[in-house]
DNA sequence: GTTATATAGAGAAAAATTTATCGATATATT
DNA sequence: AATATATCGATAAATTTTTCTCTATATAAC
């Protein structure tokens, strides 16, 4: 009972993962005028199973309708309201290299509930130019201005050895959840989120996944080669 | 039997995702004159169960001793060899924006067997100049030079809109796996291996987390006002 | 109106993943 | 030398996640 009020409603990490592709899917399919969509026309154009979209968008507690599927306004808002994308949260970014420059650009952060006010720098040169629109401000001034702005969310764009700093100070300033890019482990107090963005991870899964396809291909031929081999001896009337 | 020579040894993407961090952590121990390291000591640097981190150890096939844990030598070099860093990938980069050009200077791909060689542009100021000490070519040179080369990675850093047709570019060129960073849903041949790094779904997680914690709070907040407000009854004598 | 059909909804089954337990073994200590 | 202890290795249990199956329902076709 008092649980319902405690947390939001859980759901599994994959499926919330999940749900902001099958929005994008659904947009592109109101714009090209669709009132109605069902799990299976989903799932075809995502590569996934019906039934799992079906139970993601229940997780999300959003409804359909047997034999129609889901009205496709209904559908995004859903999605929409159970990601949290109408409220906005507040981030400060640090780290105003190339990265940091490339997320500042992400245009559609800010429909999906996150705002990035201000960038920080080290860099003196840097400092008090602007970026993507967004002042780039003395990484010293952080923390004081993230507790008088609440600003819950801090995004990390600098290199590996400077992170750790860059975290204390976003602690210092009240910052609950990190959004970090560099490729270390953070070390951070126990309320405090942290996500990390590890490309060095991803590019094990994706190298395996290659490896493992070009294995299989290597073994195909070898076998296809054998047995033309054998299909040789076979004409040239060994047996 | 003849499975064990079709594909690599299988493991969860999951494990496979925690290998890289491993490492990362050996390394600084290495860095530190450690010789031995248990499962319960990664696992307590790394926020990991212990018996978590010695399944996926044993899945990349490495065995330690017990009472002593692994040496630490040769677990690095079992996680290198089983992640395939010891054999490098090819890469072609597509969109020589900041996000390209950021991930052109991380500074370890290249040891995590991943070689960028050259990045490719519409653009026709940027084509023909360095970035990174790598060449910036024109796209439509990249499926005969792939194929030449026999790049089997393409990676996109494009705006969304455009990176159908940039993959469609590499799938000529017979590019095998595909890193992409553009928010959308690409289309590809069933060989083709896809690999998405979709930031939108990272930050629906990441906001989801937040929102939770602040809930919690903001719910444990006003539990304790009312415990406030009976107590204060309490000692008014209302009872 | 009746029948056929596609799809949500609900629950069960299966698969995968994580966590716990216990015995075996190598080292250190007494 | 005997004992204690930490950790691996293997197995089992628990949990989570995915997939399957069946039923009910809304629409369309006849």
């Amino acid at each position: 009972m008092v649980d319902d009020l405690l947390v939001t409603r859980p759901i599994a990490e994959a499926s919330l993962r999940r749900l902001p592709l099958y929005h994008r899917y659904l947009e592109t399919l109101k714009a090209q005028g669709a009132k109605y969509v069902s799990c299976p026309e989903i799932g075809l154009a995502l590569k996934a199973d019906p039934t799992q979209v079906r139970k993601d968008l229940e997780a999300a507690g959003i409804t359909g309708r047997p034999k129609v599927g889901y009205e496709l306004d209904v559908l995004l808002a859903g999605i929409t309201d159970f990601l949290g994308w109408n409220n906005t949260n507040e981030a400060f970014l640090v780290g105003a290299g190339h990265l940091g420059e490339a997320l500042l650009g992400y245009p559609q952060f800010s429909r999906c509930g996150l705002n990035i006010v201000a960038s920080f720098e080290n860099d003196p040169a840097k400092i008090g130019t602007r970026l993507r629109g967004k002042e780039v401000l003395a990484i010293e001034t952080l923390p004081e201005l993230a507790r008088r702005m609440h600003v819950h969310i801090g995004i990390i764009t600098v290199p590996a050895t400077a992170a750790q700093k860059i975290a204390d100070l976003m602690v210092e300033g009240g910052i609950r959840a990190i959004w970090n890019f560099a490729p270390v482990q953070l070390v951070l107090p126990q309320d405090v989120i942290l996500h990390n963005e590890d490309l060095y991870c991803s590019l094990a899964s994706l190298s395996r996944k290659l490896a493992d396809l070009l294995r299989r291909e290597a073994q195909v031929k070898h076998l296809k080669e054998q047995t033309a081999v054998s299909a040789a001896y076979l004409e040239g009337g060994f047996f």
